[in-house]
DNA sequence: CGAGTACTTGAAAGATCTCAAATTAGGTGG
DNA sequence: CCACCTAATTTGAGATCTTTCAAGTACTCG
């Protein structure tokens, strides 16, 4: 997607000198916590969310590994949601003073990251859309298919039939329904021949209808980033 | 909050060569357009939203004066969201080149920009967990917070009652209501002492009641970009 | 003054939640 | 491998929240 010199290549290489593993239903940050720290997740899955007063949770987001998390830090010095292990995992923390060196030192690895980010932030307003204006059963279709794609990502053989790695209460924190209601919703998609289940694992049976009522985009398939300059020779 | 030097100024303040007035009620940008520019909006009011398939409106995002909108080109070179005008409105186009520029040779400048993203990002998720977990009353109050604290910070006298510059419609497209039930949370916050409407005006009685139920943040408040290296001599 | 848009209210339908209980699945110690 | 324990899933029934449809009122602009 983009090509880097040796020298850049290095350094991103050099962010990744300590690791870190976090056992799966640990928190690795805790909401308001002060930290300085953003991390890339090298293997497992974590999830990012917030606690609202009622002590009802909203998941933010699904990271899977490659993704980078908790860029907020450059702004405010702590973290704006929490971040917790849904399976045994591995990341590599990263200082804020480390982003700025690479912003020093190798601007066009900074827009690369800087367009990552932009990444994520529409697939944020993506499921913000979803949220305010999708059904329930379009919501949880929604989750069906993005995490798929995640899975698909890191592997390229992952076909319509995977093991979701969620349970029906954390699909309702990230849909914001109850797990009582998610447990309705996957029903009805088998019902309606939309998706089949089995020991622990989903079928996507009819992807175009489900990808229709969940307004699905892959946007990480659309980036364009063709306009940088090219790299600098070194 | 971050000082600039003279050449940092003067790269900043050279980005807005032209001026663009937008009608109050023209599209600035549709979804899908093809597109680099990103833009500052230097008075009026716009706002980012999505359609979805079935025709209903998702508002993203309110964009007051100072506010940078659409820097999602530098990843997509497309719109993922389209941009209307509330307001009579003018807007100074950036290219995205132009952003690579400032990457290159101002780096502290566009760490402060990242910066301001991950604000409104943050702002993004805040928004997120309050679609999934919030009430159809605590919605609207968290609109009406919103609007207030956006414009207290264009007009620092403005108090606690100031003209909403949004129809009932509108403020259902933002929280995922209907305009019939957006009025009647209206009619119920009011019922319940916590606003006071008149003439188009509304007046927040009970801003701490308001903002408990609404879990107001506002993340403009927190944020720290002391850790940033200091301005180069210039 | 007239037309159009926004606002308001009521009644009924539809979606989602809550509460409660039964069933299944997975993990652990013996 | 079994027995047990806990977490997760499933289902039903009724309560609550939100939407839909319909109609009437208020406001603004030309």
């Amino acid at each position: 997607m983009i090509t880097l010199s040796p020298p850049e290549r290095a350094a991103l290489d050099q962010l990744g000198e300590r690791e870190r593993s976090v056992r799966k239903g640990m928190t690795l940050v805790r909401e308001n916590e002060r930290s300085t720290e953003l991390f890339t997740l090298k293997s497992g899955m974590l999830i990012a969310y917030m606690l609202l007063d009622d002590g009802s949770r909203q998941i933010l987001r699904f990271i899977f590994p490659g993704d980078l998390v908790g860029m907020a830090v450059i702004a405010f010095g702590k973290a704006p949601h929490a971040l917790l292990a849904l399976a045994d995992s591995v990341v590599v923390p990263i200082d804020r003073q480390q982003v700025a060196d690479i912003v020093f030192r190798h601007p066009r690895v900074a827009l690369a990251l800087a367009a990552l980010e932009q990444v994520e932030r529409a697939t944020l307003t993506d499921r913000l859309a979803g949220l305010g204006r999708l059904s329930a059963r379009a919501r949880v279709a929604a989750v069906l298919l993005d995490i798929r794609d995640r899975l698909r990502r890191q592997d390229e053989v992952v076909g319509n039939t995977f093991t979701l790695g969620l349970t029906q209460e954390e699909i309702g924190d990230a849909t914001g329904l109850t797990a009582v209601h998610v447990n309705r919703m996957l029903r009805q998609l088998e019902d309606q021949g939309l998706i089949a289940r089995a020991n622990g694992r989903v079928t996507l049976l009819d992807e175009a209808r489900l990808k229709r009522s969940a307004n699905h985009v892959d946007r990480l398939a659309t980036v364009d980033l063709n306009w940088l300059p090219g790299p600098a020779i070194g």
